[in-house]
DNA sequence: CAGTATCCGGTGCGATACTG
DNA sequence: CAGTATCGCACCGGATACTG
């Protein structure tokens, strides 16, 4: 797919650099629970069901990364405490978690159907996630696209020789 | 030794679900490798940049779930060997690993752009992923969206449990 | 080439106890 | 309620060595 002499580092890669924020366990669910609507701790303990331990490293490294932001709040007559809310780079992860979400309910959904569904607020009707050319709007598969090197690609290394003869 | 009412329905989450398979570490990268055109296991092993034993045990995990299967080639005078490629369950994870793309494109890359480009194979123009209404196609953010129980969804769960081996 | 097997130090995970 | 602190253990990562 690639031409092949355009090696790219996998360290610049976007997918690895966005992994390296959502990527250990847990998180990409922590997520998902901020969408349904999770604010507080206790909150997204019991929603999330991991570790008390690692749901605050998560929500560490989510405010860190600045996905998530923390709100401080009041209940009367209790000290002021912080729940933690997406930030705009936080919702703007919403078509990852409905990409996954997605491919769960088409290829290892239970007989009886997707367990929820994502709907359009104003219409009620479902939402959905196409892949399409950004030109003529056709609608893209795996099989109709084409990755090559953007303005960011770093030259190709020289380090030592290149067989490669894929394809 | 494990409080019921800790527990979410989250078991049956499609979100979840998909992270059981590809969630693991270096998993996604091989898919992204793998839509980058890689097939053989040194071809895996020099781009993704993990151990090979891992990448033996991803490989065996994403062909144990059908998402890569195993396909016989043969060399002129060496005998017959096997690569991985991705099935059309596989295929269909490309939206996911795209949307990962783009968000790093948006918020973490460097200034001089996105490293790796997305294009449609026929006209050469960019590809998008985008949300929308499946109704009247409005482009939809997160907060135009609403989650709703749908027919596979749960009720409480019972203290009968099964196996509690997360992950 | 395409793996499997083994070893070993380190990191991350999971459960619980503890604190304000 | 919202976290820290702690601890045992599993798994990871990297380096070989071995097999077909």
């Amino acid at each position: 797919m690639f031409d092949e002499r355009q090696r790219y580092s996998a360290d610049n890669c976007s997918v690895k650099r966005t992994l390296d924020i959502v990527g250990e366990k847990w998180t990409l669910l922590v997520l998902r629970e901020a969408f349904y609507g999770a604010r507080r701790f206790e909150e997204f303990l019991t929603r999330v069901g991991c570790a008390r331990n690692l749901l605050a490293e998560r929500l560490n490294t989510l405010t860190g990364a600045g996905v998530m932001r923390r709100v401080p709040y009041q209940e009367p007559g209790q000290r002021e405490r912080y729940e933690s809310r997406l930030s705009d780079k936080g919702l703007d992860l919403l078509p990852a978690i409905i990409a996954l979400m997605q491919w769960g309910d088409r290829w290892q959904a239970d007989a009886d159907g997707p367990p929820v569904e994502i709907t359009h607020r104003d219409c009620g009707h479902p939402a959905e996630l196409v892949l399409r050319c950004a030109h003529d709007h056709t609608p893209l598969t795996a099989r109709d696209i084409q990755p090559r090197p953007g303005p960011g690609a770093q030259p190709a290394r020289s380090a030592h020789s290149d067989k490669s003869a894929a394809r």
